[in-house]
DNA sequence: GCCGTTTTCGGCCCGACTGTTTTCAGTCG
């Protein structure tokens, strides 16, 4: 599939119209048509075959011949013409903080600037500060700005986004008066990844506030302290933004920064058609505030019914909340057990008790313990020995916890020939299978998954793409055809709850269930704190707009036992 | 560059903070 390459360059592109100073709405409509062909499932080459990409919204006739003339040349004259204008890695500086295409055209039309490596020159020398409209302080953020993009220049995992928030949070709690709360931005969108934390909160005295938010103990640097606004970096260079806002704008504020960017614009111009203004502040009809102390009275107000925070991302959800028919989305409290973890059989510092203590402690009505099988030997996978010893022990587990129900699982590897690494007349014996890769991650992926999931003793595909987010792509494989295979076997396709996994995500897990497949979501948990990564696969699953129905996790055990795959014989 | 239930032209979301200015431009979200 293409549509990642050319969301690319047509994000490029936008970096160099910025850059050249061009119409900033033509700037705006590459970046929209680059987010469009990221967010869609389908292939844009059969879209372009079909000759419906213009019926995409955000893709008009120019952006689609361009896309039609890559396709069919490999290449494409626009973005060769913006490559011949600037020179090698310029547009890369974009990227730094403080440092934006009007700065940037400066320092390359006056100085030469054309790399990290000249700009750091340019500013150790002293040029770049004498420059019309430049000054210390600017350079000064400059620099920060290049420490930051030579430190970190990748996102934080939502585990460690949501833990800083968390504490962060507590710490403004106990010392400042504040009235209300919360996380905004895509950690309440629970993204799987977080650039910057941001956090609202409502209270009288807003510079106290800030004061207190600046002296948090894990600051590393104050960036800014205004009135209502500052922003910090904490360990880590992690940026944490504290918006400071009153309770009458509380609603309207969290629904804005909460955004997303391209969600927010939606809501603007529906006020702005039905003739009302829409900021941070709260719904206006000219200089009179209509609404605003909670969201759901601004969506009300707007004609929409109040949107979940992991979908407000302008795929599809404003129309749908513009008619009141909104997906009744996943809750956690909906889930009745974990159908992924791992214990001391295999890799895990947990036992089967302890395993059991800690689901009882979720509230679930069952876990599957699926340990490695034979073949994975780095993760002590078990032979058919030790698997029918830790049979024999969930057996007398489960007569001492009536409550809750220990099933007999087996992470089954799929070998690099395509074949399984029990038998079936292991695979038989167990309550539900989950089959996955850990090896030949390029090997015939597509066809060796859809094998495992022709056979009637395979349950769940775990971590159907295998990617890593913080280091590694996933395997070789064409996922449309393996939701195909799911939906038509009824193999279930797993959201690995893991939050370095988050697998499949929340564009393809909706992809699945668009597809007829329905989604398991597992922890993978390896200790049994691991079990509160269930949090995230939740939250994977509502982006994916799933409701109860679709994750099989939320059935009584009876019905999960029912809901397998047809072709299997007792 | 996209888009249209008044429009095929003339719109396109809105505001805070910073720094260099003396009324505003640039950047960010």
């Amino acid at each position: 599939m293409k549509n990642k390459e050319i969301a690319h360059i047509f994000n490029r592109i936008a970096d160099a119209l910025e850059f050249q100073g061009a119409n900033r709405f033509r700037i705006v409509a590459y970046r929209k048509a680059a987010r469009i062909l990221e967010d869609l499932t389908e292939d844009v080459s059969v879209l372009a075959q079909a000759n419906k990409l213009e019926s995409l919204p955000g893709i008009g006739h120019a952006i689609a011949t361009k896309i039609t003339e890559y396709l069919s040349t490999g290449t494409m004259k626009k973005y060769e013409e913006v490559k011949r204008e600037t020179p090698g890695t310029l547009l890369d500086l974009l990227d730094i903080q403080n440092l934006g295409p009007k700065t940037l055209a400066l320092a390359y039309n006056a100085l030469g600037v054309e790399s990290l490596k000249d700009l750091k020159k340019v500013i150790k020398n002293g040029r770049l500060e004498k420059l019309p409209q430049m000054g210390k302080q600017k350079v000064n953020n400059i620099r920060r700005g290049i420490v930051l993009y030579e430190r970190a220049h990748e996102r934080l995992s939502i585990a460690v986004a949501e833990e800083i928030a968390n504490e962060l949070i507590a710490y403004l709690k106990k010392h400042a008066r504040i009235k209300n709360i919360s996380p905004a931005g895509s950690l309440r969108r629970w993204k799987e990844t977080i650039g910057d934390i941001d956090i609202l909160a409502t209270g009288t005295n807003g510079k106290e506030i800030i004061k207190i938010f600046t002296q948090f103990p894990h600051v590393e640097r104050v960036l800014a302290a205004g009135t209502t606004k500052s922003s910090i970096l904490v360990r880590g260079g992690v940026q944490v933004d504290l918006r400071i806002v009153k309770a009458g704008s509380y609603g309207a504020a969290l629904q804005y920064f909460t955004g997303s960017k391209a969600h927010n614009i939606r809501l603007r111009n529906i006020a702005k058609s039905s003739g009302l203004k829409l900021s941070e502040y709260g719904v206006f009809r000219g200089k009179k505030q209509i609404a605003g102390r909670t969201e759901k009275e601004v969506y009300k107000i707007l004609g929409l019914a109040c949107v979940p925070p992991e979908i407000r991302e302008d795929r599809g959800e404003v129309e749908l909340a513009l008619k009141n028919k909104l997906p009744k989305l996943v809750e956690h409290s909906d889930i009745r057990g974990d159908l992924q973890m791992h214990s001391t059989y295999s890799d895990s510092e947990a036992t089967i008790a302890e395993l059991a203590t800690a689901a009882k402690d979720h509230g679930y009505e069952y876990i599957l313990i699926t340990d490695h099988s034979q073949s994975v030997t780095y993760a002590h996978g078990m032979e058919p020995r030790r698997l029918h010893r830790q049979w024999k022990e969930i057996d007398r587990l489960n007569k001492r916890l009536p409550t809750l129900c220990v099933l007999k699982g087996v992470e089954v590897d799929i070998l690099r020939d395509g074949a399984l690494d029990y038998p079936n007349t292991i695979l038989k014996e167990c309550d539900f299978v989950i089959a996955a890769i850990h090896q030949g991650f390029k090997h015939n992926v597509t066809e060796r998954i859809c094998n495992a999931m022709q056979n009637p003793y395979v349950d769940i595909i775990a971590h159907p793409t295998g990617r890593l987010i913080s280091s590694r792509e996933g395997y070789h494989v064409d996922l449309r055809t393996v939701m195909e295979v799911a939906a038509e076997t009824g193999t279930w396709l797993e959201i690995n709850a893991y939050w370095d996994r988050l697998d499949l995500n929340d564009i393809n897990a909706r992809a699945a269930q668009e597809l007829g497949a329905r989604i398991s979501i597992g922890t993978d948990a390896h200790d049994t704190k691991g079990l509160q990564w269930m949090k995230f696969g939740v939250a994977t699953a509502r982006r994916a707009w799933l409701e109860s129905k679709d994750v099989v996790n939320t059935y009584t055990l009876n019905k999960l036992r029912t809901a397998r795959k047809v072709n299997r014989k007792k």
